[in-house]
DNA sequence: ATAAGGAATTATCAAATGATAAGAAATGTC
DNA sequence: GACATTTCTTATCATTTGATAATTCCTTAT
């Protein structure tokens, strides 16, 4: 996924102000199984998926549970961090060899401090992130476990085959048996 | 909830943008029951509860899900529509007679793009909505029902007070008998 | 090609939750 | 204050889900 093509998703810029934006990021490659973000430290980065893909995850009672995947296109970022510099409770990880955007955080705020767009560019920004977590948020309150599963396989059927079955049950809020037992029944 | 309090807790603007702000602000009153959004409506306001209690609740199979409760200082929006300007799924319902503070979206936006710094107020705005319902979607996902209501017993044990235990319950996403079972637990 | 390790499925049983209904408590109304 | 209505609790039973373990399937390395 293009750099362009991400920035101009969430806000079209000026050139003038795109130009600022992208002075200020990188290109970076790592291996499966790099953890991007670790729960409880502070971070001061946000990533943007170039190719690969990731799961967000936290630590409750000695068990991972797995709350969100981000595949090319997405924003990599601990939000907690990000907007309160505050300690986030996620773990991200890559479930693949990812290329990714690279910012750190203190550039991206000098530009909302300075430019009228690129601070528009970030508050377009923390609304679709807020309406894609409400949009998750909704549906993991709404409807049951079969419910999401049939949601995922038709709105992301790629994501099923590229993340293991436990990550998926994880986020689904199931066992792995479980999700098993229902995945028996589409046959 | 101070109306100055409500603008300033989300990012401290100048006098001059904050003058330009409150400016499109209104109050007004409603009684119990009144609805404020409906789903599947456009609706262009945002308001500010100064005083009273709401709550948001999506229907799913002929089923009213409660997923948010509004109190004094909290924003009432609905996100689709704020955001993207679509259909949003949720219904906001006024539990007690309320006091609010109105705006329209138009005007909001108007002032973000040609103020810098209210254009950082709605960064804000939206980042901390982000981080707030981020922290309730982790809650959701990773806690048990009863582990979510002793820390709705801990956060806000008013709220307990305030609404009805069914609603509680479709919150928690278990059933009020569910809900009256965990209660007795804790006597 | 085959062995080894990891991942997914299936089976069995126990525990938790929901549905339904009946009773108790609280709230509102006249 | 007493009745009616709503809200909450308790009880019983059926269903669903989880825990554990055994088996099958798939992937990878040599």
């Amino acid at each position: 996924m293009n750099l362009d093509n991400i920035i101009d998703n969430i806000y079209p810029l000026p050139d003038r102000s795109k130009a600022l934006l992208k002075e200020r990021i990188y290109e970076i490659a790592y291996p499966k199984a790099t953890i991007l973000f670790r729960a409880n430290r502070i971070a001061s980065k946000v990533y943007f998926i170039k190719k690969g893909i990731v799961r967000a995850y936290a630590n409750q009672n000695e068990e991972e549970i797995t709350f969100w995947f981000g595949k090319e296109g997405d924003a990599v970022i601990s939000m907690k961090n990000y907007v309160e510099d505050q300690r986030g409770y996620e773990t991200i990880e890559l479930l693949e060899p990812c290329e990714l955007y690279e910012i750190q955080t203190e550039d991206l705020r000098a530009l909302y401090k300075n430019d009228i767009e690129v601070a528009n560019w970030g508050r377009k920004f923390a609304e679709q992130e807020l309406v894609k977590i409400e949009e998750r948020f909704i549906s993991r309150q709404c409807k049951v476990a079969v419910e999401r599963y049939k949601e995922l396989m038709n709105n992301d059927p790629d994501l099923l085959k590229r993340v293991q079955l436990v990550h998926i049950a994880s986020y689904l809020g199931i066992t792995p048996v479980s999700l098993s037992r229902i995945r028996a029944e589409f046959k």
